[in-house]
DNA sequence: ATCCACTTATGGGTAAAATCGATAATCTGT
DNA sequence: ACAGATTATCGATTTTACCCATAAGTGGAT
């Protein structure tokens, strides 16, 4: 059976003539004659009664016409599904962020914009660690995952969109408040605040602290940035966090800049991708999005 | 788009490899390859992103696979209803009969032995008068009508069922209800009883006395048989009806067998056949049970 | 790193089959 | 009965689906 033999069986029983039928499939009488026929054959059933002036249906075509219909209508809304998916006219968009994601990586805004232009696209949000991202990404469960630069993925495309030095946060108070700039050794007696490990920018200064042979003391392990800032504002302990970050608490946080290291606070955005094929491996919303995304991360990064 | 690259889209997006669908296709590996590019082509959308180690579907593979799912199966669905159909475990049957049918056409006692042996048809019985039979017979509405030989339609294909003399019904009493026979011309005088215009015998009688250049008085018109056996009892009037349907009220009526003319109430089996085409135009369902009854019309020709 | 096993993609040749063209057979309506 | 129209048949032709051999690329192992 052929979906071409189909296509000519709805039309012959629609126009009940071989001649009109035929003309309307775009071949001549004898090719529907015989495509017919060997339908009816493989079918081992009678699908019309021809007499020389009509042709019509028996009981057995009849009951194959509606299933005959709907294949062929299941076809059609495949493929205009399929050019909606691709239009963006529907779809599905799932991204991963890391927890308490610096305010300077606008996500809202973005998602706010590919909303506007792409209604029909349902968007999911979902936090968690970045193992899990990772992982969630490379079993195609996500399509973009948000995360720190060190902590993305093996074997995934990634793409830098913020990049912002981490600098001293603490009380104006402190005794280093007014200090032009500090090294992690003048940092080594303090109590720290810190992300729980595996959120944030924990592994970085982590990674700091333990490549300048340095240990430190945490005093406190948040999970979430608001609560860190707030026991650094009170006095409970310094944290090295993003500028921008710190910023947001200004007047009531000092910031002082880091010397003799660079700690780099780099957010990128990751996919699966065929490693080298130029072949376009994301699909069309992910695609979109991703764009926004980083002409978003140029913009801010301008400014 | 053909039904075969369909199987094979399906079979690919299982798989998730291009050899072992194309070995489940029973095709080689480079056939199933190019026939899904061209799929895609047509499409115009990639449906798989292809690593050599894995295949996976695109988001619209995903959306199509939905479609491409119901369709086969909407093509599986209908070639099963076909064979179900032919196989009468499933389908529709459509009798019409004339009013007032005769008893000894035991037509319940046939439609009652379809039944026991197909139960899934679903059958519809009607009955009006013979000129809407045979254009409900004609426009397919109706398979098969049973109804007397001269309203047979033209064109139709038709079978003869029963077949009985008329024989002049009288109550005993009555002045003729001792003769051996009658002829028309005896009956020229009396009152009659008969169907009205196009109902049961009404007709054969009718064209009796026309070609026989007599007319008759009609005291009574009524439009079913035992109203009609009622009349002639209480004396009403004579009527002229098949021999079986008298004897049933035997006793409280008379008959009398006519001499001089051949008046014979045949009754037919008809439906839309192909003139002098050989070819089987009548659906499983109404074959059967058209075999049926003429098995039934043998048998009740012998007793 | 380099090779090996395994995968998908490509190109030419072949065989099957869908379609065409012309003709025969058949029916309907005038 | 004839004219017009319709479906079925048959050989020829073109299309195309498929196979075979081979290239190109990838992941894991030595």
């Amino acid at each position: 059976m052929e979906l071409r033999q189909l296509r000519q069986f709805v039309a012959l029983a629609e126009e009940k003539s071989f001649t009109r039928a035929a003309s309307r499939c775009h071949i001549v009488q004898s090719a529907l004659s015989s495509s017919i026929r060997l339908l009816e054959e493989e079918l081992a059933a009678a699908l019309f009664v021809r007499t020389t002036r009509r042709v019509e249906l028996t009981a057995a075509g009849e009951a194959f016409l509606d299933s005959a219909r709907r294949a062929l209508g299941a076809l059609e809304q495949g493929a205009t599904d399929v050019a909606d998916v691709n239009a963006m006219r529907r779809g599905r968009l799932s991204i991963g962020t890391v927890q308490s994601l610096p305010s300077f990586v606008d996500l809202p805004a973005v998602l706010a914009r590919f909303h506007r232009r792409h209604p029909a696209v349902e968007v999911r949000l979902c936090q968690g660690a970045a193992g899990e991202l990772n992982e969630k990404v490379a079993s195609r469960q996500l399509d973009l995952a948000v995360l720190p630069v060190e902590e993305s993925g093996e074997g995934l495309q990634s793409h830098i969109i913020a990049c912002e030095d981490l600098v001293l946060a603490c009380t104006p108070t402190h005794r280093l408040a007014k200090a032009r700039s500090v090294t992690l050794e003048q940092l080594a007696g303090e109590d720290f605040v810190d992300f729980e490990t595996g959120l944030g920018t924990r592994a970085l200064v982590d990674r700091g602290f333990a490549e300048a042979g340095l240990r430190r003391r945490l005093a406190f392990e948040v999970s979430d940035l608001v609560t860190l800032l707030d026991l650094v504002v009170h006095g409970l302990g310094v944290a090295l966090l993003p500028r921008d970050v710190v910023r947001s608490r200004r007047g009531k946080l000092a910031t002082v800049n880091l010397r003799g290291v660079e700690l780099c606070w780099e957010l990128v955005v990751t996919h699966k991708g065929a490693a080298r094929n130029g072949a376009p491996v994301l699909d069309a919303a992910p695609a979109a999005f991703l764009e926004l995304l980083m002409e978003q991360a140029r913009e801010q990064g301008r400014a």
